[in-house]
RNA sequence: GGGCAGAUGGCCGAGCGGUUAAAGGCGACAGACUGUAAAUCUGUUCUCUCACGAGUACGCAGGUUCGAACCCUGCUCUGCCCA
């Protein structure tokens, strides 16, 4: 199965530029993604990119990740995020560093081979290149007329919010970097997210008439949830690639909790599993939905990929121990599984407080579980607080040496899913 | 430079002198149900407080009033339009 025909079946192809597919069967060829280095590490929304590199790669192409240094710092303005327009050299940097290190994980940068990976840093060929070089250049090759056609930025435009200059360019920047490649790499692809088409044929556009070349693209389709919200990227609860943000135990257990509509479409998005084998799974799972048997196929494919066999299988540890034996007495417990309990929240407190004896509430607030004892009291009110696996019911519950587990462990349950291990020392 | 509109809690968005800690929606968190799902239902969602309650809050600074998110003045910012 040629690298297009695959892409599809998995459903990773949106839109597709004509003669891409012969392009691609013909020759090796080489493409490139973007990535924004707005944080020191990827997150899961960038998974996506990432594995199309890695096909790519697969296929016998050469693959290009580029970080954008410079369309980082143009950025969305109307986004009034003052932390998008403060970033700094050293920052950008910093950021470029740490996304170089994760890509390496998924790519092969062995330079000894035709199409090994490559980083490359649009700040680097736009660092020098002045406004009016600039719009001499590049700006006089794509009219007006054309940029505002753009569904992003006919929206903007006929919407409330306005759109300032710099956004407006910004597709001309990126439609550049493509240029650049094309002349400088023999790059002759971009992928991306379908919300880039727009920016991604400005590049085309713009390789035809000033170099008059020939250039392909596709897009993937942006992952969404069944259920409408954000995949893997809200305010908060941002997952991370980088274990130390997001540890592998939480990172299986968001990929454990897809719901069966969106495990049946992801297995084949974020998987390298073969289509029979999918297929199959597929049966399965529909055989007996209780079993998840898709979802923690998923989960343990992703987290051994992103992370590794190691991980998984401490993830794997982890959730049996908190999940599958429920009625599994806390007592039971060794000190090593409880120590050893990967990726929950870890703090201490001091024994001779709780050998005193300290009232609930007061324990959940000074040990920082819950911001405050108000917020602890309402949760343990909804029945939302568990310690050692034994749900709080009254809120005059004295905690006391006979809660702690091998006279020095609590182990705290905000919910059915967030736990918390109190160290008394 | 001129004219107009706007700035409300994480977001969207009502309110236009007192009963407004501020409707409604979204999001988030928890509970029930379940499969550690989804959908649905219920509760919570400014901060602190056992609680009574207290303190902050409707762009910023002043003012009018017994009392202001709401009225007045100045400022800042945003959008639209004109030159």
């Amino acid at each position: 199965m040629d690298l297009v025909k695959e892409l599809m079946w998995r459903g990773m192809i949106q839109d597709i530029m004509p003669g891409t597919e012969e392009k691609l069967n013909k020759e090796i060829t080489t493409g490139y993604i973007g990535f924004d280095p707005t944080a020191d590490s990827l997150h899961i929304g960038s998974l996506v990119p990432i594995l199309l590199l890695v096909h790519l790669q697969k296929a016998g192409h050469k693959p290009i990740a580029l970080v954008g240094g410079a369309t980082g710092m143009v950025g969305d303005p109307s986004g009034k995020s003052e932390e998008r327009n403060l970033l700094s050299e050293e920052v950008l940097e910093k950021n470029l560093q740490g996304i170089k290190k994760q890509l390496e994980k998924f790519l092969d940068f062995n330079t000894s081979k035709t199409n090994a990976a490559e980083i490359v840093n649009n700040y680097d060929w736009f660092k020098n290149f002045n406004f009016l070089h600039f719009i001499r250049d590049v700006g006089k090759h794509i009219t007006v007329n054309y940029m505002m056609a753009k569904d992003s930025v006919k929206n903007r435009i006929e919407g409330e919010t306005g759109m300032s200059f710099a956004e407006f360019s910004y597709q001309l920047i990126q439609g550049y970097d493509f240029y650049w490649l094309f002349q400088n790499k023999n790059c002759t692809l971009q992928m991306g997210g379908s919300d880039q088409w727009g920016n991604i044929v400005t590049g085309t556009e713009l390789i035809r008439k000033k170099a008059n070349g020939t250039a392909y693209a596709f897009t993937c389709p942006l992952i969404t949830k069944t259920d409408g919200g954000k995949f893997g990227k809200t305010e908060k609860g941002n997952i991370w690639l980088d274990a130390t943000r997001t540890s592998p135990y939480q990172f299986y257990q968001f990929w454990l909790n897809a719901s069966d509509d969106d495990a049946s479409k992801w297995i084949k998005i974020f998987t390298f599993l073969p289509q029979v084998e999918i297929d199959q799974l597929l049966l399965e799972h529909q055989s007996d939905l209780s079993k998840r048997i898709l979802q923690k196929r998923l989960a343990a494919e992703i987290t051994a990929f992103v992370h590794s066999k190691k991980e998984l299988d401490d993830a794997l540890e982890t959730t049996l121990k908190l999940f599958s034996s429920q009625e599994k007495n806390i007592e039971n417990f060794s000190v090593e599984e409880l120590e050893s309990l990967e990726g929950i929240v870890q703090s201490h407190f001091s024994k001779a407080i709780i050998t005193n004896g300290i009232d609930v509430v007061s324990f959940l607030a000074d040990t920082n579980i819950f911001t405050s004892k108000g917020e602890a009291r309402k949760m343990i009110q909804a029945g939302g607080v568990s310690i050692n696996r034994k749900k709080i019911e009254e809120l005059a519950t004295k905690i006391d040496a006979t809660y702690l587990l091998h006279h020095k462990y609590l182990l705290v349950q905000k919910g059915k899913k967030n736990y918390y291990l109190v160290t008394a020392n």
